[in-house]
DNA sequence: CAGGATCCAAACAGATACTG
DNA sequence: CAGTATCTGTTTGGATCCTG
């Protein structure tokens, strides 16, 4: 482990500063919709691919498949097909992919204990209404 | 905290089906490229607007606009107005942008911990090449 | 059942140009 | 300095149709 997790306001930089490109790199596999969902999904047990097809229920089959090929790609699921009459295809997460639900896990321990907090900033600040601004449409809003 | 982070196996279902939309909601903030590095440059200080952008490299003014608004519209950094001379704004992390920072910070551990393994997996599986294809467009190639 | 190929609409992001 | 308003190119993502 590089990181014990030291201090706060010591590493933070190191952290985020250093190793950016890094980051932004597992943040964009997280912070993708759907990634984290099948990750969920998979937490449990080895699931098939119309098995996550339902489960993640308003997922196209586009996206289910690019995202699982994505996760493959990464050494996060393993995909395994048996070539039985139906076929099967078996999905199964990986020790990196679980040690990576970990840390989603936290991340939503983080959003349930503030996701109240946050609804009420949004509400108020809603309320405090500008106007009308085209930049409304920035990154996530 | 709603959560005392037990037992792996059976909590993350519900943190991760329970409450999805909320989840989802955080990992939309935290995948955003930009939410992060910012609330990285302000992890140790308060910070002006220009101060940011150029701290943020490679980051356009609408962008970072953007960002800052939606970071104070959920309550995670503030904005402070000084209506000076040259007009200065400054931008400053409040306990719950804090809070998210921590969360950041064990994100950032895991990729650094993981970063050479996802590198060789990659490597490994396109090399395996595929033909090609059009769903190698998925979510976050 | 599992998924590839296509086409198309919408969300996103960059470059300017302009204002208080 | 600290933004806002456009205008436009790039990515994404959904809907569909098709095959082994």
């Amino acid at each position: 482990m590089a990181h014990p997790i030291a201090d706060v306001e010591d590493t933070a930089f190191e952290a985020c500063d250093e190793g950016r490109a890094l980051v932004r790199d597992v943040l964009e596999r997280v912070g993708d919709k759907w990634s984290v969902v099948v990750i969920c999904q998979l937490a449990d047990t080895t699931r098939r691919f119309n098995e996550l097809r339902r489960m993640s229920e308003p997922i196209t089959q586009r996206m289910l498949s690019a995202t699982l090929r994505g996760l493959e790609r990464d050494g996060l699921v393993t995909r395994t097909v048996h070539d039985t009459k139906p076929p099967r295809v078996d999905y199964a997460l990986t020790p990196r992919g679980f040690s990576l639900l970990e840390v989603v896990r936290a991340l939503a321990g983080w959003a349930e204990a503030n996701a109240a907090g946050i609804v009420h900033a949004r509400t108020a600040f809603d309320a405090r209404g500008l106007g009308a601004s085209d930049l409304r449409r920035g990154p996530a809003a």
